[in-house]
DNA sequence: CCTGTAATATTACGACCATCAGCCAATTAG
DNA sequence: CTAATTGGCTGATGGTCGTAATATTACAGG
């Protein structure tokens, strides 16, 4: 048996997963059609059923990879350097091949539960990457504090990619690393920010 | 003429995107269809185009509508208040009668030029409310610091509605509001008035 | 030369955007 | 008091594209 080596079905599903990464975020959810999908992995629409039960299938594991993929790039960065990147020019004109949070998350969130699940899964597994890199004595406090900047550098690249005056976008990419590195700063800080309650 | 009254088609205009409104904001922009839209208002397929030139045409008017009501809701609120409220458990699951950035912001980003100029417009009218509450003497730096809130908060209502688990989701939330408030409390600081408000 | 796998090609069927001929009620003209 | 006109709408229709399923072909290795 296995007259094709075990691996090359398994290398044909990654391939398909790893153009449908660019394409998703790209041309959206909806935006992309299954034939599309396949036609970037130099197949045609016929052969998916094979590799996928359905193209939510498709989505949730595509969602899953690139969350992992993102994982491990942070892995070697700094929190500093991941703030700088992310809200980057380049990250910002750079959809298909940057963060899935920015390009599909309310997509994502009108999405079926296990495709919601298998962004939870991924997304939690980052940000507690790097909540034990910010402050490994108070895991729990470091995580709600992560996800908290995590959010708002999202939001911050979506709005500076919704704007259509550039010069405005590129501000609010600049007030977005003030912001976040207040917030991680303020962290490391024990006093609160005493005005308000 | 004239069988209807001079004031009919507008209106039935107005109702239509009131109608998109919601509809959008709950299925997408590519998940909505011109059918769908129009039985939302009474109406079949067949009169849209009487009332717009394409679905693009009308996604541009909701988008700046849905703004404009945002807008006005905002304006009898504190600054406090719009955070709180914002970042609510009841925004965060009513994405059909809740903020359309964050419903929509990445799929407007994917959007044609007009769509992303009525976003735009709509957008800075919201931001120099706010800001001119926050600091009327410095409107320079408070758009900067509105812009910035505005953003991290649409960001943490997406997060939130993406995340499967509901524990956790109801902890971004919370998380972005004391983020929020932070950040508006370090920028007010530095005039010597009281806190928020 | 078989056997089973992976892919292609084709098909079904519905939804999509957009167009257009025609209906219907009310106003206006003759 | 008809008859023509008009505005807003319905209903049907193209033509394309969507997901999913199926029949068929190419091919690798014992």
């Amino acid at each position: 048996m296995a007259r094709y080596g075990k691996e090359h079905k398994q290398a044909t599903r990654r391939r398909i997963i790893e153009m449908a990464g660019s394409r998703l975020k790209r041309d959206g959810i909806d935006g992309s059609g299954v034939a599309t999908l396949m036609a970037d992995a130099g197949l045609t629409n016929g052969a998916f059923y094979a590799h996928f039960d359905s193209k939510e299938d498709l989505v949730a594991s595509t969602v899953a990879d690139q969350l992992r993929e993102q994982r491990e790039r942070y892995s070697g960065q700094s929190l500093e350097e991941i703030v700088r990147g992310y809200l980057s020019i380049q990250h910002r004109d750079d959809t298909e091949g940057g963060c899935p949070s920015a390009a599909l998350l309310d997509e994502i969130a009108r999405s079926s539960d296990s495709v919601k699940r298998a962004y939870t899964d991924g997304q939690v597994a980052i940000i507690d990457d790097a909540a034990a890199r910010l402050a490994p004595d108070d895991p729990q406090s470091a995580r709600a504090q992560t996800i908290g900047v995590f959010a708002l550098m999202v939001g911050t690249l979506q709005v500076s990619r919704a704007l259509a005056d550039r010069r405005l976008a590129d501000d609010v990419l600049e007030q977005g690393i003030q912001n976040a590195l207040a917030l991680l700063g303020a962290e490391q800080r024990v006093s609160p920010s005493s005005c308000l309650k």
